[in-house]
DNA sequence: AAAGCCTCCAACCGCAGGGAA
DNA sequence: TTTCCCTGCGGTTGGAGGCTT
């Protein structure tokens, strides 16, 4: 179900990746990081472009991505999303943890398309009762109701403002939900400052990680959030980032 | 058994946006 | 201000494996 490997013109191997190739690139990052793409194919000794090893790395080898089935709560976040947003992988992969954005538009296009086709023209014939159907996917989102969550709290408010009128976002983001501070939400002011500082680091040091976790999280978290950008504050997300937890569980 | 069709997903491609020079 | 480079995003494709006839 892979692409037969090859090579263009330049010597540039296209095609599925072998188990070799990814020791390289895993073992290239988890060391070196990746501050330039397009320069580590070459420092990594792949046959590669950058943005083939991006895409490598980001759909497959990073830390914590998750394969196989997409639960139901998931599949409804991407439907309620989906619903509100369009076609937006990358936000709907920033809020489902694990997930990369390949990952969710082929799940999309091969399941969930023709799943959601169906409900509408099953409730085409009363609009209103569609306008409920797509809030009530992301009533059902389990980050709402997750128990083990530990800001609950926020997570309430992010997916309160999505249910809200998109029209509306922008007029709604000088209002409560983005202007809130830190401490609205719980999180200590020791624990943002201390955060603030990795995420300062970050942007300027390769990054060297322990345990691959905490990568995964702050990649994740800060290249990918828009949603969040648009909606809340970076500094109530980094309560998600010192945690290191998913937004909820998949089981 | 085998030929043709379908499904699914990893990977490719082109474009847009942002930052640096 | 403009140009160039790099990254990330979203659409599309290739092809292995499963299914149907």
């Amino acid at each position: 179900m892979v692409r037969a490997p090859c090579f263009d013109k330049y010597g540039i191997k296209k095609g599925a990746w072998c188990e070799d190739e990814d020791n390289k690139l895993r073992a290239y990052i988890q060391r070196y990081g990746h501050p330039n793409w397009r320069e580590l194919p070459k420092l990594a000794g792949l046959s590669r472009c950058g943005k083939s090893c991006r895409l490598r790395w980001m759909n497959y080898l990073r830390p914590n991505v998750k394969h196989g089935n997409f639960t139901k709560e998931e599949e409804d976040v991407i439907i309620g999303v989906h619903n509100k947003l369009g076609n937006k992988w990358s936000k709907m992969a920033a809020l489902l943890p694990g997930r990369s954005d390949n990952e969710i538009k082929n799940h999309w296009h091969t399941h969930l398309r023709n799943r959601v086709t169906k409900d509408q023209a099953g409730l085409k014939n009363d609009p209103s009762e569609s306008l409920k159907h797509s809030a009530a996917n992301l009533n059902r989102c389990p980050l709402v109701l997750n128990p083990n969550l530990k800001n609950q709290q926020e997570v309430e408010i992010l997916v309160a403002v999505m249910s809200s009128d998109v029209t509306s976002s922008s007029s709604a983001c000088e209002s409560s939900p983005c202007s809130l501070s830190v401490s609205d939400y719980g999180v200590p002011s020791d624990v943002t400052a201390q955060v603030s500082d990795t995420a300062g680091n970050f942007w300027i040091e390769p990054f060297l990680p322990d345990d691959g976790s905490i990568i995964s999280s702050s990649d994740h978290m800060f290249s990918s959030f828009g949603i969040a950008d648009d909606l809340i504050s970076h500094a109530t997300l980094q309560g998600y980032i010192i945690d290191d937890l998913p937004l909820w569980s998949t089981n």
